[in-house]
RNA sequence: GGCCAGAUAGCUCAGUUGGUAGAGCAGAGGACUGAAAAUCCUCGUGUCGGUGGUUCGAUUCCACCUCUGGCCA
């Protein structure tokens, strides 16, 4: 694990290129097929040598979730260690790490129809209508959501309008956890503004490469449009509005970066709270490898 | 060289009829159960360009200076 631009991707190839460990991508974004740039993914020709997995799984225009990567990876786990081989979990979306830790309680899936019917409440009366509403039918879920929290409140209410039971309810009881042993490795470099100049190092780099073509590929489907979950990953949806000309190209670059930083921001948060997790500040290979000895998963 | 307009938070700017100032963005911290690269919450002391003057008190009024734009020569 680790903030976006710490290294990861490449210090998952350096280990795989000595032991015997096939890469799966912990990765909202890289899910995506044709989102190759602004997501900064390993090339096909590296993906050729070392397995990766969980990589291109979706078009852009569908969604994955959490819990679709759960099962996915669960799956891919169980495949690679039939090969003889070990399971590297490389990335930095910590909802699917924790997902894929803890499992989730048993709720529905998320449906369309409800969500375009909650929507719609939201577009005429406003979010804190559907707070309001909620508030009705799931009065404790109600009082830990914000007003404001849109998604969160939409999740709500759709799992009430699809069981007919409130939120809170459903998610009593014990998470299912996970059937293997895991070891947690995050890399937190400690500089921060090191890191914020990687960061704006590697976002200038994505647009030289072409990251303003890839998305005006995407948006030339009929079928794709800015409120989709993959258009709305950090540069994917800057670079969009940019195509529209909400802004002109230096003002690209700014709110790129920054939307970048601010993903850091929260790929932080969720480290620093994180249990059993062995910290280094280095992108290299001896920490890890010593905890993989320590354990007994190499020798 | 002359005239005019500016100079206030990292940036863009608002404001104070004289009682030492606040928005947006950026930044920091936090939350996080099928959209998570999503969504949301909290956090604002800064020689108010400099030096003098008037005043009980000046970022605010006055003078001079510096710098930045614009116009005129």
């Amino acid at each position: 694990m680790g903030p976006t631009a710490s290294g990861k991707t490449d210090l998952a190839l350096r280990l795989a290129v000595d032991y015997p460990f096939e890469i799966v991508s912990v990765d909202s974004a890289m899910v995506y097929r044709g989102m190759d740039i602004g997501t900064a993914k390993p090339d096909p020709a590296t993906r050729e040598d070392i397995p990766h997995h969980l990589i291109d799984i979706r078009d852009p225009a569908d969604s994955y979730s959490a819990a679709l990567f759960r099962e996915d990876a669960i799956e891919c786990i169980r495949g690679i260690l039939a090969r003889g081989r070990i399971p590297l979990l490389t990335g930095g979306t910590m909802l699917y790490f924790k997902a894929l830790k803890e499992g989730f309680a048993h709720l529905p899936a998320a449906n369309a129809g409800v969500r375009a019917n909650i929507q719609a409440l939201a577009d005429e009366a406003g979010w804190p209508a559907v707070h309001a509403r909620l508030a009705e039918v799931d009065p404790a879920s109600a009082a830990r959501l914000n007003p404001n929290d849109r998604s969160r409140l939409q999740r709500a209410l759709e799992i009430f309008e699809l069981t007919g039971r409130p939120m809170t309810e459903l998610h009593q009881g014990e998470l299912p956890g996970l059937p293997f042993e895991l070891l947690e490795f995050a890399i937190m470099p400690a500089d921060r503004q090191a890191l914020h100049a990687a960061i704006a190092g590697r976002f200038v780099a994505m647009l030289d490469d072409g990251f303003v073509d890839e998305v005006a590929a995407l948006r030339e489907r009929d079928d794709l449009h800015v409120d989709l979950p993959a258009m709305k990953a950090v540069g994917y949806r800057q670079v969009w509005q940019y195509l529209d000309g909400a802004f002109d190209f230096e003002t690209l670059t700014e709110r790129g970066v920054a939307a970048t930083r601010q993903l850091a921001k929260r790929q932080y948060t969720w480290l620093r709270s994180w249990d059993g997790l062995t910290v280094s500040d280095q992108p290299s290979t001896e920490p890890i490898l010593k905890m993989l000895r320590t354990a007994s998963i190499l020798d």
